[in-house]
DNA sequence: ACCCGTCAGTTATACGTATCACTAGAATCA
DNA sequence: TGATTCTAGTGATACGTATAACTGACGGGT
């Protein structure tokens, strides 16, 4: 083995006294009683001492595979994802893949147009349907917060179950007028919240806003500035929710006493504010999609899940006076 | 070509009519007046229609690289990493590389020992001294918002003057009794940002906690509560900085009134409680930190890079009554 | 007429692995 | 005892690419 470079099986082999394929039955242990236990002792031995390490394109040219799983996702700077794919990526190395991350922006309408050659299979979340659409079919993908009514085994939060629990915990406190700032993106989790919603609280009143603090206050603003504004505001996420927050603060209103506030994910936002809101198990998600999507490579069915999701209550929710 | 799979250059060679070798020396471009143009189109055509994409393991295979990067940094969850991550993914896909993460947490003190064989490049950030120096040294490295003294070339933004620019925002505004909210975490930023501080300010007393917004929370009610408490704290980042927000809102401290707060970072939370921080270039520095390994990666020297950070100015820094 | 250089390609080969096809000797069986 | 099966391996090959080495044809210079 020259010095410089990293051992082959091949040198492996030299050093064993065997031949390169017994070495890679060995290594592979896909050959049980191949080759006798004091061979496969010795072949171990020279590989640990060698420090042998599997070439992985070599691995991957020969069994036309990649071990490499693309994420998709609008975003990683958001938190959700980012925990997604912390909890993804954590099992896909534990598998020997790696994960890398593909932004398709959710004002991406158009068919899904990524790099679908060089994979094995995909993560994706808060795609739109057309974009869905422009899936090939054979890439093995696992969807994250989506339609599960969808051409792909999905990762869910009860969100009707989050939705109720919100709603209950407002008729709890005595709220009758209850407003819905809504993220006014096209995808299947927040369509659903809406229904949800709308299927519940009759008197719904709803604003539309971009996922961020400043256009969460700008819709805040109108909407708590209207007659007869709702004594309760759900969000659709923490960032709305801030951004709700800093709108009723600066319309001199009392959170809780003038106006509820309550948001979804529980990120930082959440913790600072003190905000009431739905704890989303974004990490366990992209961990338990992972080990779906394996079980899809490996010929196994993929159950579709559906995880609950936690109310935590802080101070952003109150009777209203 | 077998209709089920995808096709080769062989199959591109067949196509157009030549040999495998001409499609590989026209499609890689590198071997200028070796083939005549109108040949060259011909395979282009051919290439083009039959949606040839090369096959990345087999040229990793061939050329002895593996196109991919890792970034090391503590936790992607943290919005500064994942900001960097997302400019230097960006510039990474330009280039035709992915990049992986490999999570290092900030508390392992031991020497670094992440899979080095199977990558081209590191891009690293906070990581201990022992950490680094369990780098193998032929991995090609850049580090961020890290030592410039260190092993490898660093992109950072400009620590000393912005600590500068806090301290003349508080001494304009006429804080005397300046405090440091400090991350307990032995790493250069930090160690320099309360360097810094320790030099410009000499009555600076200093707090330490692990970077969460309970951990600055409980320092903070500490330090607030000490006679003589300063009249204006500098946290080491956003998180810190809500944590101590929240501490004076416990103790019927007014912000800014009875305290100004600072942070770093400038995340969603500063945002959202309106406070006063220092805008750091994540994603710039992602990106430059990439571009830089590809500079390293093509033999040409990577410069250090300083990068500004500005002072945001709100509403959470004011003059002491 | 001879040699040489250039052009425009082709053929052959190596990268490192996994696995198929084969084999020498030992053990089993009728 | 001769035929068969089992054991424990070896040797050869293919995956798809990039490139070094080769080749035949043509034109120019002397």
């Amino acid at each position: 083995m020259p010095a410089h470079s990293r051992p082959t099986s091949k040198d492996v082999a030299a050093a064993a006294g065997v031949s390169q394929s017994t070495v890679s039955m060995v290594l592979s242990g896909k050959w049980p009683g191949r080759v006798s236990e004091a061979t496969a002792q010795n072949v171990r031995e020279a590989a640990q001492r060698l420090g042998y390490r599997p070439n992985p394109a070599a691995r991957n040219l020969r069994l036309g595979r990649t071990r490499t799983i693309m994420l998709v996702v609008p975003a990683i700077t958001a938190p959700f994802f980012a925990a997604v794919y912390t909890g993804a990526a954590k099992v896909a190395v534990e598998h020997g893949f790696s994960l890398v991350v593909f932004p398709w922006p959710l004002e991406a309408d158009g068919p899904f147009s990524g790099p679908q050659e060089a994979i094995d299979g995909m993560l994706a979340s808060s795609m739109g349907e057309n974009s869905l659409a422009g899936m090939r079919r054979p890439v093995p993908l696992v969807m994250v917060d989506s339609d599960p009514a969808g051409p792909a085994p999905t990762v869910n939060f009860d969100v009707q179950a989050a939705i109720g629990d919100i709603v209950a915990h407002l008729r709890g406190l005595g709220h009758t007028r209850i407003g819905h700032l809504a993220a006014d993106i096209n995808v299947w989790t927040f369509r659903s919240r809406a229904l949800g919603l709308a299927d519940r609280v009759p008197e719904l009143v709803t604003g539309r806003a971009a996922i961020s603090i400043a256009a969460g206050f700008e819709t805040a603003l109108r909407m708590l500035s209207a007659p007869d504004r709702p004594t309760a505001l759900v969000c659709d996420d923490d960032t709305l929710a801030a951004g709700a927050h800093k709108a009723a603060r600066h319309l001199g209103l009392n959170v809780p006493g003038d106006v509820s506030i309550t948001g979804f994910d529980d990120l930082y936002l959440a913790e600072a504010l003190e905000l009431t809101t739905v704890r989303l198990p974004a990490e366990r998600m992209g961990e338990l999609a992972m080990t779906h999507l394996m079980d899809v490579l490996e010929g196994r069915p993929a159950t579709p899940t559906l995880l609950p999701a936690e109310l935590i209550i802080r101070r952003s929710t109150g009777t209203p006076t």
